[in-house]
DNA sequence: CGCCAGGGTGACGTTAACGTCAATGCGCTG
DNA sequence: CAGCGCATTGACGTTAACGTCACCCTGGCG
């Protein structure tokens, strides 16, 4: 029972390690201008699997920003990088202005005046305790879900 | 850096022993028959934090379905803790549709017929894996985070 | 040159989750 | 009984995040 929801625990959380590893990554890729791969619009829906009007929505709103080319988007892997962020940040619940704050940060850290890092850290460690915050209901509840996981296990072995 | 991440972890996982208590009491208080405490709508709005609105509109919804005297809404201490699952559910960024779901599970499970156990099985297995991975897009966003705001503080600090 | 596929730009429709407003009812109090 | 306050119901307004439709432009191909 407690060591189910171990074995749980495990199998999900990837070890830290790489996971800190792949972080640096991703926030490093958001510092380089990168003009090597181009991608098309269509290109980016169906490795995404999302539509044509959520990408120009999400543009709209100021989330994306390609080049254009003869007035067509065209993007660059910095530009994925960024779809690949929102829609992360959309699975966890988060709204389209929250995830501009989010980009802002990822973009926006680095460039060293004073007041601006302040304002980069009080973001993030608002950020931070919102997330750890819906971390710990999900937790909760996926406690009272294996419960009743459990109890119907027994109840259909036992019978 | 590792450390921080670790020590944020321990802060919030509340210890699963009492993790696991807490929320078999939650799933017991869901199959008893309390007719002890009332309590009115205001009472329930001002305890958590909503409007009137919100709680008929959950009641439209199907998600309560409180007793009445005299065409006012009366709730017992069970309707008061499903309210509370329901707002722990959308707090984690599911649909009133979803959370319906949910609570049919905490309702229905017990019942015996191999068929319907059977289901809450299947729905709780989806349930839980669709929540699991949620929280691996928000360990994966909090890794990042992390980065960005450890890079913010040294640079502060290293000025 | 005609034409079509692929991309772009409004404009309007849609769903979820409420907010807001107006009209009404029920019980108590002076 | 009149008035007050809390509740209910119904209708309509609102915001976010798209879907859908109609129309336009452009590049390439036979």
């Amino acid at each position: 029972m407690d060591m189910q929801a171990a074995r749980h625990r495990t199998t999900i959380a990837t070890s830290a390690a790489s996971v800190a590893a792949s972080a640096r990554e991703v926030v490093a890729s958001h510092r380089s201008e990168d003009t090597g791969e181009l991608f098309g619009i269509t290109e980016l829906c169906e490795a995404f699997g999302i539509t044509l009007r959520s990408i120009r929505f999400y543009e709209d709103k100021g989330l994306l920003a390609p080049r254009r080319v003869n007035g067509a988007r065209v993007y660059t892997r910095r530009d994925r990088a960024r779809l690949a962020l929102i829609l992360r940040s959309k699975a966890i619940g988060a709204t389209l202005a929250e995830i501009k704050h989010f980009l802002d940060l990822y973009g926006a850290h680095g460039e060293g005046r004073a007041q601006q890092l302040k304002f980069v850290r009080d973001r993030t460690d608002k950020t931070i305790a919102a997330l750890e915050l819906k971390r710990a209901h999900i937790d909760a509840t996926l406690a009272e879900l294996r419960v009743i996981n459990a109890t119907a296990r027994k109840q259909l072995e036992g019978k």
